[in-house]
DNA sequence: CGCGGCTTTGATGTTCATCAAGTAAAGTGG
DNA sequence: CCACTTTACTTGATGAACATCAAAGCCGCG
């Protein structure tokens, strides 16, 4: 009998890359030493500083990654979906302590992967090991380019910007769906205050761009809202 | 006789924490196959999206990464010294393309040492796997960080923080020195125009913060310019 | 049912980009 | 080496974009 059908880390591996690389042993090691967690929408999974010894992979639900500032202000660096790659920035520093702060913004199911674990399979398996790192890489630029795209557009780029990613990563290119940040955390992100995210949404619904009702969106003319992204 | 001592790699990697986990081969394997290039001040190294199949080190000088966009506006998203892990960030994407632009600011010499040897090395030598990617977590994040700084500062407290950066990170804390990127390239890289960059060290010079005389500049309060960098 | 947080709109002021124009410095060719 | 050209630097004036402040409506929740 296969023992490793029992595991119901198998589902998650074999839509994950990430495991990918690990042979029968490394996979019952995680299968039998991680641990899962449900969170409620708004809730807190780890702030800032906390001493952090897993890695939080994301099952499903939506998560996001943010800063608190001397200033009081609050940064959000990213909205991760499951299964990306983000987590892989948030583990392996000197201290074995949270980079960022995270929550869920819907509810949530999280996979705790002992950090040792992942330590020994990039020690002896080298498979595993270059994938870390190539994803690693693309996530670091990923970020990083977004952060200059952001930085080179107006309140409007921005505003269609983020919409039109939303709709992208998370919603399968849908048209329609409820927005998962509230205006505030869209402000958060986008580096801009809550009243004028409220008013980029006030503009583009009388432009007849989108339809809004509170949470929920109507990407109406996505080329229009392109056109404002790339320069707005 | 020691063969690895007419190498002159070794006094790189006497420095370089980076290849502290190679073993005598694949040290040897790095100092046969490596290329080494001397760029100008002023120079570019490589332009994003060329072909590149080398990991540039920089032994010596100083550099800028860089990214323009499509509205032909240019911005830096780093600074490096010699031995720094920048680098180790612009290496293994899916194609093998330059992600970012680098140019001399000032007269360096590039070490290239070809992404294949250090692919392998990471397949096989666990140690410096890992000691590879604790490297790409905390140049990230680094970076990552920086980005939110700078962007929760006004002009004034991004050029304050700028400068002290710089004379932390560059001069090793020295109050005198010259400033290696002219206005418009601080701006590029703090996010602000030439004219505003001038203007803040105009003030501060005025404010008998600093004093400044072309490329020469000397920070002459530099509590001030800490409490600035922070707010304001 | 009333409180607090989220949302919305308007009015106002600050910060910064843009435009313009002039000076200084640095590179170029005869 | 000097005239010439170009590039970098500097200051001021103006306007646009955005933050802040204020007030009111809405919604969910105890």
């Amino acid at each position: 009998m296969d023992k490793s059908k029992e595991c119901e880390c198998k589902e998650c591996i074999i839509k994950s890359l990430f495991f990918s690389n690990l042979n029968i042993d490394e996979f019952k090691s995680i299968c039998s030493s991680k641990i899962q967690k449900e969170f409620k929408k708004g809730e807190i999974i780890i702030e800032q500083g906390q001493s952090l010894d897993f890695l939080i992979y994301l099952k499903s639900g939506l998560v996001k990654y943010y800063i608190k500032l001397h200033d009081g202000r609050t940064y959000i660096i990213n909205i991760s979906v499951p299964f990306d790659d983000f987590p892989l920035l948030t583990v392996f520093n000197e201290t074995h302590l949270a980079r960022y702060s995270m929550a869920a913004i819907e509810d949530s199911v999280l996979c705790y992967i002992p950090l040792n674990l992942i330590r020994e399979f990039i020690m002896r398996n080298g498979n595993f090991a270059f994938d870390f790192i190539s994803k690693l890489n693309y996530i670091s630029c990923k970020i990083i380019n977004n952060f200059i795209l952001i930085r080179s557009k107006n309140l409007r780029g921005r505003v269609a910007f983020f919409l039109l990613n939303l709709a992208k990563t998370i919603y399968n290119g849908k048209n329609v769906f409820e927005l998962p940040l509230s205006r505030k955390e869209i402000g958060e992100l986008i580096g801009m205050t809550t009243e004028n995210v409220i008013r980029a949404f006030s503009e583009f619904r009388k432009e007849k761009i989108i339809r809004i009702n509170g949470k929920e969106i109507e990407i109406l003319e996505k080329e229009k809202l392109e056109k404002i992204s790339i320069y707005g």
